[in-house]
This record gives C-alpha cells, structure tokens and sequence, in this order.
DNA sequence: CTGGATCCTTAAGGATACTG
DNA sequence: CAGTATCCTTAAGGATCCAG
C-alpha cells in the first residue's frame, strides 16, 4: 500500500553510466589504463570527436575520469579512470555478465517460439 | 592499440534497466511481490497511465515482468517480476548502495570547493 | 591534436482525452 | 479498471565545419 522507496538512489548510478559511449569508455580506460584522445576516438569506430569530448566531459563531472592536460603543440590530453570510478567496475562487470546471459536468454526464447 | 572490446554487453543490461520508471518500477514490485496496475500507479506520484503501460510493456518484452490478465468486468491486471528477472536484483541493490554513496561523494566534493 | 560551435534528426517523455 | 490514441516538448545523438 506504501509508496515507492523515496530513496531509491539507482538512477544516480544509472545516469552516470547512460550514454551511448560511456560504458565502452570506461571498460576500455578500465582495461588500457591511460589514454589520449586520439587513442580513444581511433579505437571507437562510429564515434564523433563531439560526442567523444562530451561522454569524457560528463564523466570527468562525476568524478569518474581524470583528464590531464598537457600545455604543448600539439595538445597532448590524457584520459584515466580516477581511483574513486573503479568502485563503478564491479557494476559494470556484473552488468556485462548480465548482459551476456541475457543474450542467450532471449535466443532460447526466440527458439522455442518458432518451434 | 587495439579496438574497445566488441563482446560489451554491459548496454544489453542497461537498456533495460533505462527509462524513467523502470528501476522504481522493479524495486516496487521486487518488494512487493505482486501489484495491480492500479496499485503501481497510486504508488508512484507523477507518472501517467500511458508511461506505466510503456514501461511494464517494455518490461514484460524482456521477460523481466509477468502480467496477468483476469477476465472480467471491470478488468484486472496483475504485474509481478518474473523468476528470471530477480536476477536483476543484486545489480539494482549494487546501483542502489554505489548511487547513495556516490550522493555524498558529490556532497563532499561540493563542500571542499566553497572552503 | 584536441575540441568548440552550429544545425539537424530522432526518440523519450508527458498532457490530455477517449474506450471496452 | 486498465488501457489506447493523439499531440506536443525536450534532450540525446550525430554531421559538419571552424580554431588554438
């Protein structure tokens, strides 16, 4: 009879993660450790320097990514997931296991419908 | 050097964790066991019938709920989460408990910067 | 090399009215 | 009671061009 959980705090680690990008940014820096920008676009095919530079920019906000800026000519930037946005891993991880059985889950349904 | 990982199936869970409603939506129903549509609605100030619908629509597609249709006059229509949806469960409380945190880290943040 | 500025398209979300 | 149907607004994403 109550209402909702008015605590419900999921959507603050749902926003952060939501981006066509930001999983595969964070699961690749996660991996790679540091990278420049032409690194990240290069190994994203399908991404604009725009949206690159946003998802970056967002997750930079939050305190996820760390952006080191390193004043030369060229511009030489380095991106790194901070100690504090490897607590989001376990997440991530445990979404892409999710994800992968899911995957299955929906095959065997498609399965049995045409059966 | 190389390209991000092409196995990501971190999006496959997210997007249906994604929309407005669906993690109140699923905690709702994981803590109560089964609802009405009536009772969803009246439990969650601020949504419309028509996004209810979507959401629980949505949903069911992926299996993650189970509606059932009683018959008579006026309808009823009962949602409960599906078996195979708990499994969604410890994904949801890890967003949850890294959400609340991430609210004070924010909070702490903010703090340092106005001193 | 990094990334800002502009313009455009699409999809999510919402307000409201109607119905078996 | 539990929806559908319609119309509208906004934000995300993307294409393209410019700049320090």
């Amino acid at each position: 009879m109550g209402k909702v959980p008015e605590e419900c705090r999921v959507e603050d680690a749902l926003s952060i993660l939501v981006g066509k990008w930001k999983p595969i940014i964070l699961l690749y820096l996660l991996q790679e450790g540091t990278k420049r920008f032409s690194e990240l676009k290069r190994s994203m095919p399908g991404i604009t320097q725009k949206m690159l530079t946003k998802q970056l920019r967002e997750l930079e906000e939050e305190d996820i990514v760390e952006r080191v800026v390193y004043p030369q000519v060229p511009p030489k930037v380095e991106y790194s997931v901070t100690e504090y946005g490897r607590s989001l891993e376990p997440i991530l991880e445990a979404m892409h296991e999710w994800g992968t059985n899911h995957t299955q889950h929906k095959q065997r349904k498609a399965d049995q419908q045409s059966s």
